[in-house]
DNA sequence: CCTATAATTCGCCAAATGACGAATTATAAT
DNA sequence: ATTATAATTCGTCATTTGGCGAATTATAGG
């Protein structure tokens, strides 16, 4: 019930599930997702903590950034089929299509770029 | 993404989980599922209320009472597939186990004899 | 070594959530 | 009609959640 329940929760924020659906095509960086989600960097950490507390997400680190990328296959069964229901359930929605736009232009510019953006701000 | 989301946040709550395993095998009244939850009569109700708001389950009325039941077939596929994934995910689950014995006794004491006895408290 | 910076942790606040009891509604029974 | 009662709605409260900015941590680069 434990996992089961972290899961449930996790999923139970749209910008959780926002963040989950772009990371289906390739991993992302914070930087990139608070770029997509339009969120403080500190807010987007958190929800990741949460995503990865329920195994939805894993993480590594490449130098100063940290890349998130989708539960693969060795996930709890929970995870998997948890996912796969969101996709099936998600399938043509407006506001993932939205993002997944945006993605786009957010993968053109370079990382390096993308968080100099931010820290103009 | 507003069906998902409802279902999404209906499932992020263990009691509306554990009320909905315990309408796989049969419907319930709400004093029933009351005294399966050892909860306020009130606060079953808005539990209720959020189930039917995500199409998890269904109602129908019968004198004075009100019994709900799990969504069939004719439910969005969005909530069809998520039960399939919390009926696989809390396959064997102690919690779930003890409702499910607990649920026995209940059903075994009339409807009627039920209420009586809530309403001595 | 020192600075810059990507990310996290911490402390705080506003909003949402889950709980209860009291009041209300609707139906059954006297 | 009046009373009893199953369930809901309402008002209130404590807890949790999602958000931010400031402080902290860790790594890259001058």
């Amino acid at each position: 019930m434990r996992l089961f329940m972290d899961i449930a929760k996790a999923l139970a924020d749209e910008t959780r599930v926002r963040i989950l659906a772009a990371l289906r095509r390739q991993e992302l960086c914070v930087c990139q997702i608070v770029e997509l989600a339009q969120l403080a960097p500190s807010t987007v950490s958190k929800h990741m903590t949460v995503l990865r507390q329920a195994r939805l997400v894993d993480s590594r680190k490449e130098g100063r950034w940290i890349y998130y990328r989708l539960a693969d296959t060795a996930a709890p069964s929970a995870v998997q089929e948890g996912l796969t229901w969101v996709w099936a359930s998600l399938r043509g929605d407006s506001r993932i299509k939205e993002d997944k736009k945006k993605l786009q232009s957010i993968l053109k510019m370079g990382t390096e770029q993308l968080c100099k953006k931010q820290n103009q701000r």
